[in-house]
This record gives structure tokens, C-alpha cells and sequence, in this order.
RNA sequence: GCGGGUGUGGUGGAAUGGCAGACACAACAGACUUAAAAUCUGUCGGGUUUCCCGUGCCGGUUCGAGUCCGGCCACCCGCACCA
């Protein structure tokens, strides 16, 4: 027999063209078997893949792969996030259009995707740049629009200069663009939304659901998001005006200690109230003033309050006290009522704002340690009413609920809670996305396009470069159109869609594209959702996760899907690092895969990549982490090739009486067992790939004279158990062995319970929790024994003299602690 | 400021409340080799080494704490004038 060499491109070419050839990947739907939907996140096709990719597929791979040999019906598959910028801006600089670069960017990738070994149904594959699949974005976003969950508006929207175009709330990160960085400005413009907000109770309810499946930190992030906080309305009346403002307010219970009353800037009731005051043009400076400031200055904590005087009064509702009504910068015009009771004494914006500009300061609420004379600070916390009428001497709690009773009773106060969490601004004044699919009409308005005419097509022919325009407006073929209503003359809309609609929806199309009459195959939705483990980067905590949340729940209740979440577990993958930095081309310290996988081969990449970290955290790249893993892979092979003689030896039967053997059997019956757990239940593969690695030490060491039969099983347990991790060098090692099944199809290995018991076990004797001695006993040893014995040795004895035992703690399997005294 | 997370050898990281540092990287030594690489074998937290100390710091619970509880410190992430 000549020593065969591991040489990795020849393997992994070799099996993935077998596993293509023989469709080993094709998604079965054996009804016999339990389902298992398996997700990483989609890519965008930037052109080629990186590190952080790699570390996905890798991980969804294993988790696929392991779940198929576990007797699953697994959905694994891949796509593209297809739409996007960055494939027009390299239009624009490089004349190549976004329909050309886009698909050549999928093509490599999904080469390089290949090159990975990685168990996807390629059958199933879609980019959501393709008309049949943006026919359905389009037909998704009229049923919102029948179901009132689309509608337009003009608002102050952000503004990405560098993008030219509008971003959603949740994609302006610290006042930047969440993809260029560029600072956000605020435009009024006439924009489609997404009225998620009918949706936030339920958005925010349904993550206990979650509760145990996502990460907690995921579950905080959307939960502050949300931001509900409950409270209450309570209405003034103006003096000398019909007019009356509402305001809303956390903490009814100090409404005794409001002494002005605080508008937004951009509240619509300001230009009322200024009217024909003396002041009013300076009023109006302040006010253009405030509005001109960026984002970043007026939302920032440590920015100055500084506000100005309307000229007009509130009443008091409780005490007909007048109060001045003032505007300041930080009052926030989409929040609550855009209009805020001030309570200096109890509030530490209100105090800093008061004291500035000499408001009074009236407490109202007393804490048990009393008050001082001289307030320095707000005072938020619990306490007893004070100068607040008939509710004197209650507490704040019970306050609060009278007080709004006492307004409700009167008309001018009710309990309600406000969210934090603003409608899904989803226009985007862009060429490559979904076409919003609307028409304008002069004389109808806005009217949806016939359903028989989706897809609206992107058109060929557009000007990308004009700054500030959407380039569809620049075809006119495109533009003019008639009203599908009353056939005049009527214009599309130009608009496309933002591309986190796209991926709002995909895990869907996965499942099935059905008959062509709705979006989806809901029968096969409902039977793979919700999906058991989507794997993805934490970044999209908040925006991708949000919005496809938000996706499923209208879609159930529009009655195409019977579930409500969609992603019942959730694995968020850290980030891949070189030198503590994410790896970035600014900063010169990209690895690239394609080195790697030509240097060392896929399965080396795989394996350190799951080796090296568990897959929430970040990893550490290390070039010689990855010789490592190659080193390994090499160990396993040539512990096959040098055991071909009795590896291929049909009848050879295992024999683990001797004591070596029963060892080495122990360890591979363990092995599979903490494999199993490893993989399956706890998602730590650097530990699975950690114990197979000490299978394979303990074979190495495995005396020559042992029983054969049970080092051929462990080698061959072995293989199967890291086969997941590294599928291209283990089935070669597995067709090497003279197998002829096909390692992917087989069945995972079970492990015997009995196997994993010894007739021995050494206990650690402790005194005082120390460890003193190290004794043998037979596993059915009694508590009684263990403890006489241990007591009874000579070490112990030594260090027992001129001592008493107090208590004895005897722990089967493990230690026995003596407390001496 | 609020919320969440993380702190363990030279490094990445292991440890259902039960032997801290599995597994690996790096380093060192030996074997093989004319030599090197590769490979195999071994050493590898610190110290005043029969023993003692050691999981960011200080306390607590427990027979026993890296793990649980309380209070700090540092770093990371998210939100941040949300009334």
C-alpha cells in the first residue's frame, strides 16, 4: 500500500462534482420526516465574497448537514439581496449597467459559494433583482396599500446627500447614512411609508416568543426600539383662544407642578399662537434656526435647551392657573403630541430648561427623606403629593391613577401610550429596486397598477446621474402612462422601493414559488416556517429582523400564513477580526477567501473558522490557526491511510474487553455524545470540533497490540462525526475506507449509554474543598465505602492528626470532601 | 444617563456549583534527517515547589464559587433631550 498524500483541490473538486451530479442537495419533503429550516442571511452581490461570509455559511452549513444525517427534511438554500446602491453608483463610474454587474457578481460568487462545499438546493435560488421575484414585492406592497398600511405623505424626511436619497428612521445610525456615513440632513418631500406602527404592540408583545430563541440582547434592542411607554393625555385650553393643545405625559400624577407648557418648533399650532405677537419675528428666527440644526446637534443629550416665549397662555385644567407657553429645540415634533407639560421639579430636562430661563420650579411631590430648600437637580423618584390640591398626602402611584381619572371625568385627560417606533419610510429616489407599482392620476389620485400588469418592469433605458432626481423620472416612456381608472392621461410613480422590503419577505419564496397566483406556495410556508435557525450578523438587529417581523404578521393576517413570528431561533454570528479590527479595505487587513481555499482548501477554512471561536463571539483571524486546522486534517487523513488494511476488512468484529480497548471505546461513544450536543442543541462547534480532535489523539495513541475492531470504529466514527464540518476530505477518507454509502446520506451515529460507563472511577478526596489524594473505586461502590476508604488513607490520616471530621460530602462518580475542623 | 454583554495562561479559547486552563496556536526540548521542512513524542499559569498563590476588584451564600447573590472597576455594543 503507497502512502496517498492529502491533496485538498483535488478532493473538493472531485466531490462537489459528485454531489452535483447525484442532486445530493435537493431539498426532500419525505412526510415520513420532520422538517428543518435551515437560513443564513442572503448576501448582497458585491462581487466577491469575504471572511464574514464564509463564517455563515460555514456555520449553517454544519448545522444543514447535521440535520439532514439526523433523519431531517432540511431546507437549506441560497439568494441574492440583489437590489441595492452600490450596483448603480458603479453604473454611473463605470458605464456598466446594474442588469450586467449584478448578475456577473452572482455568478462569481456563487462560484466561490460552490468552492465551499456548502449543501445548498441550488434549484431553488433567486435574486430579488429578477422580475418574477419583484413582481411579487409589488404585489405585496398593494396588498398593503388595500389593507391601509401604505399610505403618503409629506414629511421632514432624512436625507442622504451622498446617496441621494431618503432613509428610514432605523437607517440613520448617530445622524448618518447607515451605508456611506455621510451626515443626514432633513428634507420636506412627499414619500411613501409603511405603517408599521398599527403593528408596534404586537411587535413588541410577540417577542416573549422569542424569549429562549433570540439572543437577549436582540430581544432589548427591539424592545427599546419600540420604546412603548404608557402615560397620559391631558388637553389645555389656550387664553383668549377656541384653540387647545394636548400634550402627553408620563407622570400625570405632578400635573400640580406644571408651570409652562412646551412645543416642537415644528408644531403645527405655533404659527397660531405667534400670530400678531409683538415678537413674532424674532419667534420665527429661533424657529428656523432650530430646524436648519442637524440632526446630531438637536438630538444630542449634552446640546443646550434653549427655547423662546409665544407670547400666549395655557390654563391650567386643575388649577386655571396661566401658564406661558414657550417652544424649545428639545422638544421632539413626532413624539407623543410634539407638546410637553413642563414639571422643573420632577423632570431634569424641564429643570435645566426653568432654571435657565427662570421658570418656577413648584414640587409636588415630597420623597421620604424630605425636600431641599433649594432644589439642585429634579427630583424623579417616589413620594408623597404635596401643593397638589385634594390629592395631598397620597402616593405618587396612587396618584397618578386618580389624577387621570379626575381628567378623564372632565373630559380633558386620558390614559395612552406612545411609541417610540416611527412609520417605515420605504421610498427611495433610486434606478435599482422595485418599482413602487402606482400610478398618479390628475383626476383619480393615486391608483394602484392592475395586479394582471405586475411586474412593473424596471426600465432598460434611464440617466443615472442626475443628483436629487430618481433616474426613473428621466424615461419618459416609462413616466407617461394612463390612469387604470378612468384612462387619462396619468404618470408612474418613480420611486423604488427600499431594498429591506425585498428582504422582507424571501424566507418565504424559499419555501415554494406555488401556482403563480400569489407570492409564495403558503402550504409549504406553513409546513418549513417559521424558520428553526436563521444565522446572520448582529448589525441587522434592529432593521432587517424588524421589518421581516413586521412582514409576517401582516401577511398572517392578510391570511396567506398561519404563524405569526419568522424566525423561531436565531444564532447572531460575531464579526471576523484581524488584529481586534474588523477586516476592511480602508484599513489594508482583508484575508480573502479565495487565498485561503486555494492555499489550504475549503475544508481547512471551514474547520478553523468553526474552530477558533464559539459563533456569537468575534474571531480572532490567525494565519497560524488556520495551519493549525490544515494540520489536523492531514493528522485524520493519514490516520485512515494507515489503517486501510483493517478499515476495509468486512468481517472484522470489535472486541473491547482488553482495557485499552474499552477505553478507546468509551472515548468514542463519548465523542459522538458531546458531538451530538454540541452541534445540535448548543451551537458550539469549536467545542465539537475540539472533542474529535481528542477521538483522534487517543487513536494516535492507541497501543498497537489493542483490539483492531474498536480502533476501526473509532476512526471511522471519526470521520462521520466531523464529516458537517469538513464534507469534501471525509467522504474521500470515507470511499478510501472502501465504503460505498454516501457519507452525507448516512445516518448520524447514536452513541451506548453503557459505553460511556467505567468500571473504575477516581475520586478526588478534598479536605476543606482542597484536593488532598486521588483514590479508585469500583463504579458501584457505597457512599459508605467511598468515605471509610477515603478517611482511612494514608495521606488523609497524615493530615487529619490533632483534627476531627465534621461533615462528610460524598459526591457518586466524582469527589468526597472531608470537613475538618 | 438608560439597557445589554464581556473580563480566565504569551495567544484563541474549555469548564450541568465539584480536579481551573480541555482543545489548539506560539514557544521550548527530544526522536527521525547529512541538514532543514514535515512528522512523531514530551514540557508549557505563577511562586520562596512535601507546599502556597491564581479566573478584573471588594464582600456574601455554600462542605465546595470562574460559575450563584450584592457592591465596585474596565472594556465592548445598542439606545440616547422619547416628556
Amino acid at each position: 500500500m503507497t502512502e496517498r498524500r492529502y491533496v485538498p483541490s483535488e478532493v473538493e473538486t472531485k466531490w462537489q462534482q459528485n454531489w452535483e451530479a447525484s442532486n445530493a442537495h435537493d431539498t426532500t419533503t419525505d412526510s415520513s420526516k420532520p422538517y428543518y429550516y435551515c437560513m443564513e442571511q442572503f448576501p448582497y452581490p458585491s462581487g466577491r465574497l469575504h471572511m464574514g461570509h464564509v463564517r455563515v455559511y460555514s456555520i449553517g452549513d454544519v448545522v444543514a448537514r447535521f440535520k439532514k444525517m439526523s433523519g431531517y427534511n432540511v431546507l437549506h438554500l441560497m439568494g441574492w439581496d440583489a437590489f441595492g446602491m452600490p450596483a448603480e453608483n458603479f453604473a454611473i463610474q463605470h458605464g456598466v449597467h446594474p442588469n450586467v454587474s449584478t448578475f456577473d457578481n452572482i455568478a462569481f460568487m456563487r462560484n466561490q459559494q460552490k468552492q465551499l462545499g456548502l449543501s445548498y438546493d441550488w434549484s431553488r435560488e433567486l435574486a430579488t433583482c429578477s422580475p418574477d421575484y419583484y413582481k411579487w414585492t409589488q404585489w405585496i406592497f398593494q396588498l398593503f396599500y388595500e389593507r391601509g398600511l401604505a399610505y403618503k405623505k409629506k414629511a421632514a424626511v432624512n436625507w442622504c446627500p451622498e446617496c441621494s436619497t431618503v432613509l428610514a428612521n432605523e437607517q440613520v445610525i448617530d445622524g448618518a447614512c447607515w451605508r456611506c456615513d455621510s451626515e443626514v440632513v432633513k428634507k420636506d418631500l412627499e414619500q411613501w411609508f409603511f405603517k408599521i406602527t398599527e403593528y408596534a404592540d404586537r411587535l413588541l408583545t410577540d417577542l416573549d416568543q422569542l424569549q429562549g430563541g433570540w439572543p437577549e440582547n436582540v430581544i432589548t434592542m427591539q424592545r427599546n426600539w419600540i420604546g412603548k411607554s404608557t402615560g397620559a393625555e391631558i388637553t389645555f385650553s389656550i387664553a383668549g383662544q377656541a384653540e387647545q393643545l394636548t400634550v402627553f405625559t408620563t407622570r400625570p400624577d405632578t400635573v400640580y407642578g406644571v408651570s409652562y407648557i412646551v412645543l416642537a418648533p415644528e408644531n403645527a399650532l405655533v404659527q397660531q399662537l405667534i400670530a400678531g405677537y409683538e415678537h413674532q419675528a424674532d419667534v420665527q428666527a429661533f424657529i428656523d434656526k432650530v430646524r436648519k440644526a442637524s440632526e446630531i446637534e438637536r438630538t444630542s443629550t449634552d446640546a443646550e435647551k434653549v427655547g423662546i416665549f409665544t407670547g400666549a397662555y395655557a390654563v391650567h385644567p386643575l388649577t386655571g392657573e396661566k401658564l406661558p407657553i414657550w417652544i424649545a429645540n428639545y422638544v421632539l415634533p413626532d413624539y407623543g403630541t410634539g407638546c410637553v407639560m413642563g414639571v422643573p421639579a420632577h423632570d431634569q430636562r424641564d429643570f435645566e430648561f426653568a432654571t435657565k430661563y427662570e421658570l418656577p420650579i413648584i414640587p409636588v411631590i415630597e420623597p421620604e427623606e424630605g425636600l431641599e430648600s433649594n432644589q439642585t437637580s429634579a427630583v424623579t423618584g417616589e413620594g408623597k403629593l404635596i401643593n397638589s390640591a385634594e390629592f395631598n398626602g397620597l402616593s405618587n402611584a396612587e396618584a397618578l391613577t386618580q389624577i387621570v381619572e379626575a381628567l378623564e371625568q372632565k373630559g380633558i385627560g386620558k390614559t395612552t401610550t406612545s411609541f417610540r417606533l416611527r412609520d417605515w419610510l420605504i421610498s427611495r429616489q433610486r434606478y435599482w429596486g422595485a418599482p413602487i407599482p402606482m400610478i398618479n392620476c390628475p383626476s383619480c389620485g393615486t391608483v394602484p397598477v392592475p395586479k394582471e400588469q405586475l411586474p412593473v418592469l424596471l426600465p432598460e433605458h434611464v440617466d443615472f446621474g442626475v443628483k436629487g432626481k430618481s433616474p426613473l423620472e428621466t424615461n419618459d416612456e416609462f413616466v407617461q402612462t394612463t390612469c387604470p381608472s378612468c384612462g387619462g392621461a396619468a404618470r408612474r410613480e418613480t420611486d423604488t422601493m427600499d431594498t429591506f422590503i425585498d428582504s422582507s419577505w424571501y424566507y418565504l419564496r424559499y419555501t415554494g414559488e406555488g401556482d403563480g397566483t400569489l407570492p409564495f406556495d403558503t402550504e409549504a410556508a406553513n409546513n418549513w416556517m417559521p424558520v428553526d435557525k436563521y444565522v446572520g450578523g448582529i448589525e441587522h438587529a434592529i432593521l432587517h429582523l424588524l421589518y421581516s417581523r413586521f412582514f409576517t404578521k401582516v401577511l398572517h393576517d392578510a391570511g396567506l400564513v398561519n404563524f405569526v413570528e419568522p424566525f423561531e431561533s436565531l444564532l447572531t454570528q460575531g464579526m471576523v477580526v484581524l488584529n481586534g479590527a474588523k477586516m476592511s479595505k480602508s484599513k489594508g487587513n482583508v484575508v480573502s477567501p479565495e487565498d485561503i481555499v486555494s492555499k489550504y482548501g475549503a475544508d481547512t477554512a471551514r474547520v478553523f473558522i468553526l474552530f477558533a471561536a464559539p459563533p456569537d463571539r468575534d474571531l480572532e483571524w490567525s494565519d497560524q490557526g488556520v495551519e493549525g486546522a490544515n494540520r489536523f486534517l492531514n493528522r485524520v487523513w493519514r490516520m485512515v491511510d494507515n489503517h486501510i488494511p483493517i478499515l476495509r476488512k468486512k468481517n472484522l468484529t470489535a472486541d473491547a474487553s482488553g482495557e485499552a480497548a474499552k477505553k478507546l471505546r468509551m472515548a468514542t461513544h463519548a465523542t459522538i455524545k458531546k458531538v451530538t450536543e454540541d452541534i445540535g442543541t448548543r451551537y458550539n462547534f469549536n467545542t465539537a470540533i475540539s472533542a474529535i480532535m481528542e477521538l483522534v489523539n487517543a487513536i494516535y495513541t492507541y497501543p498497537d497490540a489493542a483490539d483492531a475492531g474498536t480502533k476501526a470504529e473509532a476512526i471511522r466514527t471519526a470521520v462521520i462525526l466531523l464529516h458537517p464540518a469538513a464534507p469534501h476530505v471525509t467522504s474521500e477518507l470515507w470511499e478510501m475506507m472502501g465504503e460505498t454509502s454516501k457519507l452525507y446520506a448516512l445516518e448520524w451515529p447514536s452513541y451506548d449509554e453503557s459505553a460511556l460507563v467505567l468500571d473504575e472511577i477516581e475520586y478526588v478526596v478534598q479536605i476543606n474543598g482542597k484536593v488532598r489524594e486521588r483514590l479508585v473505586f469500583p463504579k458501584d461502590a457505597t457512599k459508605e465505602e467511598i468515605e471509610t476508604q477515603a478517611v482511612a488513607s494514608d495521606k488523609v490520616q497524615a493530615l487529619l492528626e490533632g483534627k476531627s471530621i465534621k461533615k462528610v460530602i460524598v459526591v457518586p462518580g466524582k469527589l468526597v470532601n472531608l470537613v475538618v475542623g
